[in-house]
RNA sequence: GUGGUCUUAGCUCAGUUGGUUAGAGCGUCUGAUUGUGGUUCAGAAGGUCGUGGGUUCGAGCCCCAUAUUCCACCCCA
């Protein structure tokens, strides 16, 4: 038989030790703030029914969720049906998947999340604020900072409409990212704003035509924009209107004071403006209490987040990296519980993008350098059967004591101390403590520091005092 | 889903219009050094040129298919 090589399926990767002593280092940093704003952990499947995923993240989504085939005689069931019969009528097979598939990945984390909280409602405590840290899939294809598995860090608030929520988490992304030392550049907008646009420049209908079109106005330009929505029945007269709002140029609260007026005439666009200038409020004075510079960038063509957004998107990126596509998002939903008969329950939550973040703290240089594969602090090396015997205790005591140690397992005839110094070496460990006929029968160690080279014969008990410092 | 791109030693890459036995650096192994790594010197091993077809006297190089990498669009963290 021949041998083949192994691959990984596209956009999966493998992480090797130092890869996720780095990953590690990003997640204990958002949990630790996760934890200090008081969200309270939550995990769950890494499949679901597909009716809990489907139609849930528009109709590109649907097409990126990975379906699981059901296990079994999967087939008999479609060929029991009349779809079957009819089969020649839908050649392209979109009918089956119906049959043959009834579980899926999860696409992001805030869909079984609402899930979550559906199935629980009678246990929670609301406001029910937790984070949740694990992978996602889509189907998608990948390029630069796009995996089809990759991480996402979520704290999210059900159950409260207050804006204090947004404070919260808008500081969360502050708290992180300024301990990440990454330069960032967090982006607001409000769906009632853009519902509000859209009243005043044509009608409420075309809120979706319109966000996607201008949510482009960075990549194609106004002249790119205004082309695609006149292909949409949008008058010049409309356009103008259009990007009268979208384009004015100031400090915020004099935008804001603009937007105010020219969307005075849209009940919704209203309520959307006094959100943002509450926010705005908020955060000025929590800067002057703290001296920190929390800073929002108001961008009114920004229309991303899932479909199932109502108020307030947020989106993150980074400033100085080569990465342009964001490194979190978020936002707030009114109705994604009601899909699974809860209504009336608002819900607001932001994302970190792990693998993202990670791909620009490796750009940057951000990693702290004593990141290491492993964390042994001293390798207890030997010469021979009866001196590796001699280390033993020595290598349980300082484990006992909480000091990270390691003894390398084989004996070697020739050269041991050379295979074993080269590998206290190649893993970066900082001590080697030595032993051999001469140490023994003096009860001590010759410590190396592997750093400097030096050395000194010292007793355990010493060993032991100077690492645990 | 659409378009482009990459693939040669463990790793990073050279390789002339198609012409003998496909190269380099790093890494690995051995020795200089039988109680000392990381530095130095000498030597060695390591390849079905992504895979499958085709053209040709002859293919790493040309053609077709396919996989993979990376990139852009759509969309998104």
């Amino acid at each position: 038989m021949a041998i083949q090589k192994p691959t990984l399926p596209k956009g999966t990767r493998d992480f090797g030790p130092l890869d996720l002593q780095k990953r590690k280092s990003i997640i204990k940093n958002i949990e630790d703030v996760f934890k200090k704003y008081g969200f309270m952990p939550l995990e769950t499947p890494a499949m679901e029914n597909l009716s809990t995923l489907e139609g849930k993240y528009g109709e590109e989504g649907d097409k990126l969720l990975y379906r699981i085939l059901n296990s079994g005689n999967f087939l008999q069931s479609y060929k029991d049906s009349t779809d079957y019969t009819n089969a020649i009528d839908n050649i392209e097979g979109k009918d089956i998947v119906k049959y043959i598939a009834e579980k899926g990945l999860r696409y992001d984390l805030t869909v079984p999340f609402a899930r979550y909280v559906v199935m629980n409602r009678s246990q929670l405590v609301f406001p029910f604020k937790r984070y949740q840290i694990q992978p996602v899939w889509r189907a998608d294809r990948p390029q630069k900072g796009r995996y089809r598995e990759f991480w996402q860090c979520d704290a999210d608030i059900v159950g409260s409409e207050s804006l204090i929520n947004e404070l919260d988490l808008i500081s969360i992304y502050h708290d992180v990212f300024t301990q990440l030392k990454i330069n960032y550049e967090l982006r607001v907008n409000n769906r009632k704003i853009l519902a509000g646009i859209a009243e005043v420049v044509k009608s409420i209908d075309y809120i979706t035509t319109i966000a996607v079109a201008i949510d482009k106005l960075d990549k194609i330009g106004e002249e790119g924009v205004r082309k695609e929505l006149a292909e949409s029945a949008f008058t010049e007269s409309e356009l103008n209107t259009l990007f009268e709002i979208i384009k004015s140029k100031g400090n915020n609260q004099f935008i804001l004071e603009n937007l105010k007026d020219k969307l005075k005439t849209s009940e919704t666009g209203t309520k959307g403006v006094e959100e943002l200038s509450f926010l705005l409020q908020n955060i000025e004075n929590c800067n002057r209490a703290t001296n920190n510079a929390v800073n929002l960038k108001l961008d009114f063509s920004l229309a991303r987040g899932l479909s199932y957004y109502t108020g307030c998107i947020f989106e993150v990126t980074a400033l100085d990296s080569s990465l342009m596509s964001s490194i979190g998002g978020g936002g707030r939903y009114d109705n994604l519980t009601e899909n699974f008969g809860l209504p009336n329950v608002s819900g607001v939550g932001i994302s970190f993008g792990l693998d993202r973040i990670y791909d620009v703290m490796e750009e940057l240089n951000l990693f702290s350098a004593s990141i290491r594969t492993t964390q042994s602090k001293i390798l207890c090396c030997f010469f021979d059967e009866k001196s590796q015997e001699y280390c033993l205790p020595a290598v349980t005591k300082l484990r006992a004591v909480g000091i990270a140690a390691e003894i390398y397992p084989d004996v070697n005839r020739k050269k041991a101390i050379v295979k074993q110094l080269d590998y206290a070496n190649a893993l970066q460990i900082p001590f080697a403590a030595i032993a051999g006929e001469n140490e023994i029968n003096q009860n001590v160690f010759t410590l190396k520091n592997l750093l400097t080279g030096e050395q000194n014969t010292l007793k355990l008990d010493d060993i032991i005092q100077m690492l645990k410092e």
